[in-house]
DNA sequence: GCTTCCACTTGATCTCTATCAAAGCATCTG
DNA sequence: CAGATGCTTTGATAGAGATCAAGTGGAAGC
């Protein structure tokens, strides 16, 4: 349901962007020019990539690890208002200051492209432009799902539905519509799952733990994650069974 | 610090739809294929313009009125997404279905283009696809900005919130940048505020009354507000002085 | 004028989640 | 191995907001 542009990445085995991102790997014949401003960028866990106010001199892709957008309030609560995974685009064209600090979650290994030469590209290039603007209504779509998890969700349900995320986008390559147990490793803290959740990771512990009694979800240590259900997690998570397309 | 296009509107006096907006108005000179497919729709309070999962087969903008894009699930619960005051946009260029409710939820006009001819013009005029793709980032920086007020700010804080944007939005056209009280009249019930706070109607009743004793606000009837003092709403609403973006 | 209706207010109580506090359990360090 | 460190779990308690239940007040209709 997700793609708009179907990109063929028969021939592209080195790129890990998927088909959401704008990549020179992927679109070689045609954005050659993207060749000559592209970098790579590593940050490890925990790093600060971009503060809230500061200059934001390019745009990219991530290619491994997660990186999350935060904003903070004054006495310093927090709250995550973005979790970026493998293919997500940063970057706001047209804009110069970033209104919310970007972290690495993760390890992180970004794509980076100039600012200025790759806007400049977006002017000339109507292709870019239209698959920008498609990306950034997939990222409205999620935040405004994500609206519904926070304002009206109870803790139990907002755990269930971050599962269900990152165990659609995480796990399912390769598994897509089985009906097997998925498996994956939570990329995760408590407490980052918290900032995202609008909850404490004291209740994000206890909802985990009940989640795991109740067989919902099954627990070796403490990030490694068996869905026996896929189902049965959904209607936990209080969607209905279609299934959304968040982050 | 919103504008991104500077338009004159000087010679657009019947021009409802400030600089955000694609406007026909606007922007004859340059887009006068518009006239062509551009028809007005009348909506009374409480109508639903469209519903989840139908074919949206326009795009526009709000001309006069309040709509709101919600989302509900199985059990009733709702929340609303998205508050769309006059100049907002409303659509999804390239997607054929709503992923929420649209309502009026006071008395409405919104000014519609066909979805098809909007979307050929938009491919072959970059300038349109450029000001949408500045138009999604901001409602996507709104939609954020709210995921904060969703997950971290207490009822008070919610209340303020919603009062500070609204009166910036809605009251403020004349009075920009003056220090003395704001007056405005409340576009929504007690419930639409409850929808939009992820809270009941009941707190929100609570919340204005206890903003109201405590003298952040004067309540004549249950509707007409005055803001004594902006500085100190925004105070209450948790912000840094600077003020945001919202909606 | 009286009734009805609707949006709103206010009160009493309950419940979920936050808060405060302690302890468990890996991994890393010396 | 002992100790430190970081992430996590679990327990006890408190508090913000939900829920249930009346009741107010203004506008519309008869």
């Amino acid at each position: 349901m997700t793609p708009t542009f179907k990109i063929d990445h028969t021939n592209c085995a080195d790129c890990p962007i998927r088909h959401r991102a704008v990549c020179a790997h992927c679109d070689a014949d045609e954005l050659e020019e993207l060749e000559g401003i592209k970098y790579y960028r590593s940050f490890e866990a925990g790093q600060t990539i971009i503060w809230s106010g500061d200059q934001m001199n390019f745009v990219g892709s991530v290619v491994s690890g997660i990186a999350s957008l935060t904003q903070t309030m004054e006495d310093g609560r927090t709250q995550m208002v973005g979790l970026l995974l493998p293919s997500d685009f940063v970057g706001r064209p047209g804009r110069d200051s970033a209104p919310y600090d970007v972290q690495a979650t993760t390890d992180l290994v970004m794509c980076c492209f100039r600012k200025k030469p790759f806007e400049e590209l977006m002017n000339t290039t109507p292709h870019i432009a239209h698959r920008l603007l498609q990306m950034t209504l997939d990222e409205l779509d999620a935040a405004r799902e994500w609206m519904l998890v926070l304002g009206r969700k109870t803790a139990r349900e907002k755990i269930a539905s971050l599962l269900s995320i990152i165990a659609r986008r995480d796990a399912s390559v390769g598994q897509r519509g089985s009906d097997g147990p998925i498996v994956f490793d939570l990329p995760l803290t408590r407490e980052a799952m918290s900032d995202y959740l609008g909850l404490t990771l004291e209740t994000v512990s206890r909802q985990i733990s009940a989640l795991k009694k109740d067989e919902v979800i099954l627990l070796e240590g403490k990030r490694h994650v068996t869905i026996p259900d896929m189902g049965r997690l959904m209607e936990e998570a209080g969607d209905d069974s279609d299934g959304g397309f968040l982050v």
